[in-house]
DNA sequence: TTGCTCCTCACGTCACGTGAGGTGGC
DNA sequence: TTGCTCCTCACGTCACGTGAGGTGGC
């Protein structure tokens, strides 16, 4: 009897794992992840072949992809249709960070352009960098950023940096910058 | 009669917008976008002034806010809350990019480890390079991930250009542009 | 007896999509 | 009468989170 008190419940393995215990009830549900074995009191006991398993699904979940196919992938022992199944994720990844990165564009755009607050809360030039950085651009995105938006307005880009109170010698210098 | 037919009903409104009926449906019982009369048939009628709050939805849906702040930005005359909305978004999307890049990263991780399938259907050069831009990685984001490779795991990077049958040469030109 | 962990429903989330079953309009 | 659009439920989606109500274990 005290020999089943190191044997593996949800709440074991929820904590050794990261998840919640939900998540492996769910899992089980689905049939991800099954305990085979219960306890008299009718606990759940998972076996090292199932915290292995389980490894196995974090793996996959780290990718983003969905607890259905990662049934799928952990049932394709001869790995014919892993590749098939990543490169597809990897082009999915791809057009939903396109589709983020239009939408950083836009809130970027609409914050530069109008004087958003009836207060005139002037924005500057520090406070601006501070917001692009809390947003998790880097340099290099903020340059692409400007180049972007010289090319496609460059009357917009003038006024918004004279907005931030930026020296007209600054603002020629950054404007060139971002044509050459 | 003849002149409630040119009256701004779902079906015509969706058409215009570009959103499905369902979705517009969604936004009345939402209390999104309400439309106040109703034809004798019970026809929802949406008037000009519902046409333009729409455009408004539209513009912050664009930017992946949820519909229930969008309501609040909507009703946020004085803006006073809006750049804050908005910055949070921004924050947000930062947080999701970077996620999702990770994700990226993790798939090509194991896609360019293992001889993921049996029959060693050989993934050479031209075929990883055209899987990386299907899956939208620009020539940039493909020397980024290079870079990486090269600084977490050289060895691996060695093998990996090894498995993609490139000339030894051609390997030494590469990590070396790598490191510098 | 007190806590702690466990169990099984069942409902909520977000932005819709998809029928089912039925009624006006041209 | 035939199609087309409209109407109102109501259920499904994805990966869980959160109770409710109840039972073992130490």
């Amino acid at each position: 009897m005290g020999m089943e008190a190191d044997k593996l419940t949800v709440g074991i393995l929820a904590r050794q794992s990261g998840l919640s215990r939900s998540a492996l009830l769910y899992y089980d549900r689905l049939g991800l992840l099954k305990s085979r074995r219960r306890s008299r009191a009718n606990y759940r006991i998972y076996s090292a072949a199932d915290a292995e398993r389980l490894n196995q699904v974090l793996v996959y979940r780290r990718m983003g992809i969905p607890l259905e196919e990662i049934k799928t992938l952990l049932e394709d022992a001869g790995r014919s249709r892993t590749a098939e199944i990543l490169q597809r994720r990897l082009q999915i990844l791809g057009r939903e960070i396109l589709e983020l990165r239009r939408q950083q564009d836009s809130i970027v755009k609409m914050l530069s352009q109008k004087p958003l607050q009836k207060e005139a809360e002037v924005i500057n030039k520090d406070r601006w960098v501070q917001i692009m950085e809390a947003a998790g651009l880097s340099d290099d995105d903020m340059h692409n950023w400007h180049v972007q938006f010289e090319k496609m307005e460059p009357d917009a880009h003038q006024e918004f940096l004279e907005s931030l109170g930026i020296e007209p010698a600054e603002i020629n210098r950054i404007r060139a910058a971002c044509r050459k």
